[in-house]
RNA sequence: CGCGGGGUGGAGCAGCCCGGUAGCUCGCGAGGCUCAUAACCUCGAGGUCGCAGGUUCGAAUCCUGUCCCCGCAACCA
């Protein structure tokens, strides 16, 4: 009939990139956790049967260093890690049959070895010669973006980089450009929105350089083990990467591979520095190993704090455990899916925070909910009939297009219409004079009512069954969000 | 000439692809209502759409140039 309805037939695999744990988690990262959890909700609701994927990376220099410094074993740093990013399924209302993978799980290893086997099979995977910087001051390895403007370090800006070498495994992506372009040109929506498909596109014609892909076990020995090769462990975006068919028991459950990656719409939510990871170098792994490519990658934005990039040495990071305390799940869940810009970069301030929340939540949904819901508990005498499906085809097209911020939009655009229509038509009065028409325009609220439940479903979940069970009781519920003066 | 994004009433944004009376939220002013969380509804004030050219009957919207801000530049959501 038309692309979304053929679309619900299909399984749905969707995933966000997973996160690093040597940090705390980062709000930016909720806001993809909560987008991806959205549309999962939303193709649900459609009747797709959903395949939802997130979990945290865990290999790599960086945790080697932190777990050194904390005198543990990385195993150990990681497991304590972990768990603050476990919680934040619970505390930022993610769908509980969420698939939260560890790249330190045992079959996530192997898995990942055998995805090296396929490629070096392939013969994708060759040895060369790694150059690295080394600052003898910091007595660390630095990459290009470690370093300042003039190429030095900028802790030991007056001393020499000294470049040292290292055997390592290369990937031959260089020899993938043109199937990548193929396949840019092949999707057009392979990127959301269009214009990362054209940065991508543009990075990929400039020529693509093979890259490194394992690390010398002897010096920084937390990875998992080159196939065949002990000496060498995978360096760690390979090794991450590859969580997105591991997590699905790939390769011995063809099943599910089959089900969700091959003949359902594997989609993949990444913030916008994972462009390059996402779009292009895991395509090419990908092809390599002779499976399927992505259906689609959608980029965010990045939320500013202050106006600046969130970073630990400017502390202006913003911990998404402290809004839900401070807000509560579902406000967050709002914030982060309708006040901030879907593909572009936004702002986050608490002074904007709490505007929209006393505009939108408190005085918009909520006070909506009461004054209906009280008219419905004194004058009517059960709930009224509920039609099917009263979604807005234009609500079903923004959720296809990934503009959560749409969709939104249009749920308040009903309750706006709501409020309009309760000051137009005084039901509140009528029932004084013709309380027939008023419980009929009551009624016809309270479906309306029940329409803007079914919109907020997939984006504060909570709060549509609040709402919904209101309705199925003929009450007037608790508060869902009182004003905050602060 | 490395790549990309942005510059629209006091604040935050939409509109720009497919040119034709400049729209939304917050804030501000006036009025209305009392079902509701002092919430809700209506009306109003406030913008030469970064700047300069060009195309056109007509440009925020297309083209050229220019200034400013922000990311990225190979592995930090």
């Amino acid at each position: 009939m038309n692309a979304s309805s053929s679309q619900t037939t299909k399984a749905l695999y969707i995933t966000t990139t997973l996160p690093y744990v040597n940090a705390d988690p980062h709000v930016g990262f909720a806001m993809e956790l909560v987008r991806a959890d959205a549309v999962a909700r939303y193709k649900q609701l459609m009747g797709c049967d959903v395949f939802f994927n997130t979990g945290t990376d865990e290999h790599g220099a960086k945790i080697h260093e932190k777990a050194t410094e904390q005198g543990i074993e990385p195993q150990a740093y990681v497991d304590t890690a972990v768990t603050r990013f476990k919680d934040l399924i619970g505390a930022l209302g993610i769908l509980p049959e969420v698939h939260f993978i560890r790249t330190t799980d045992e079959h996530h290893m192997k898995s990942a070895q055998a995805f090296w086997r396929r490629c070096s099979a392939n013969g994708d995977i060759y040895k060369g010669t790694y150059e690295i910087k080394y600052c003898v001051g910091c007595e660390l390895e630095k990459t290009e973006s470690d370093l300042d403007e003039n190429g030095c370090c900028p802790i030991h800006p007056t001393r020499e980089l000294e470049m040292r070498e290292e055997e390592n495994y290369f990937f031959r992506f260089s020899a993938y450009a043109e199937r990548l372009l193929e396949l840019y040109d092949r999707t057009p929506d392979f990127v959301v929105p269009d214009f990362r498909l054209s940065e991508i596109r543009a990075f990929v014609e400039r020529g693509l350089e093979d890259f490194s892909v394992s690390r010398l076990k002897e010096k920084m020995p937390w990875g998992i083990e080159v196939p065949d090769d002990p000496d060498h462990v995978m360096y760690v975006w390979f090794d991450a990467l590859v969580n997105y068919i591991s997590t699905l028991g790939w390769p011995e459950n063809t099943e599910a591979f089959e089900r969700y990656w091959v003949n359902g719409t594997p989609t993949q939510y990444a913030g916008k520095d994972n462009l390059r990871q996402q779009s292009a170098m895991w395509q090419a792994m990908l092809l390599s190993a002779g499976l399927p490519t992505s259906r689609q990658i959608v980029i965010n934005g990045f939320i500013t704090s202050g106006g600046q990039k969130m970073s630990k040495s400017v502390g202006n990071v913003i911990s998404p455990h402290e809004l839900v305390a401070a807000y509560g799940t579902d406000a967050l869940r709002y914030y982060l899916l309708r006040e901030l810009q879907p593909f572009e970069d936004s702002d986050f301030t608490h002074e904007r925070f709490l505007e929209v929340y006393n505009a939108n939540l408190a005085n918009g949904v909520g006070n909506l909910v009461a004054r209906v819901m009280k008219m419905a508990e004194t004058h009517l005498e059960a709930s009224p009939a509920i039609p099917d499906d009263t979604m807005p085809r234009e609500y079903k097209d923004a959720f296809e297009r990934f503009d959560l911020q749409r969709a939104a939009d249009i749920a308040w655009e009903h309750i706006g219409t709501l409020d309009e229509r309760i000051a137009e038509e005084e039901p509140f009065k009528l029932v004084k004079t013709d309380p027939e028409r008023a419980n009929e325009i009551i009624r016809e609220l309270v479906v309306g009512l029940y329409t803007v439940a079914r919109m907020l479903a997939p984006l504060m979940p909570s709060t549509a069954a609040a709402i919904t069970e209101a309705i199925t009781h003929n009450t007037k519920p608790a508060t869902l969000f009182p004003r905050s003066e602060h």
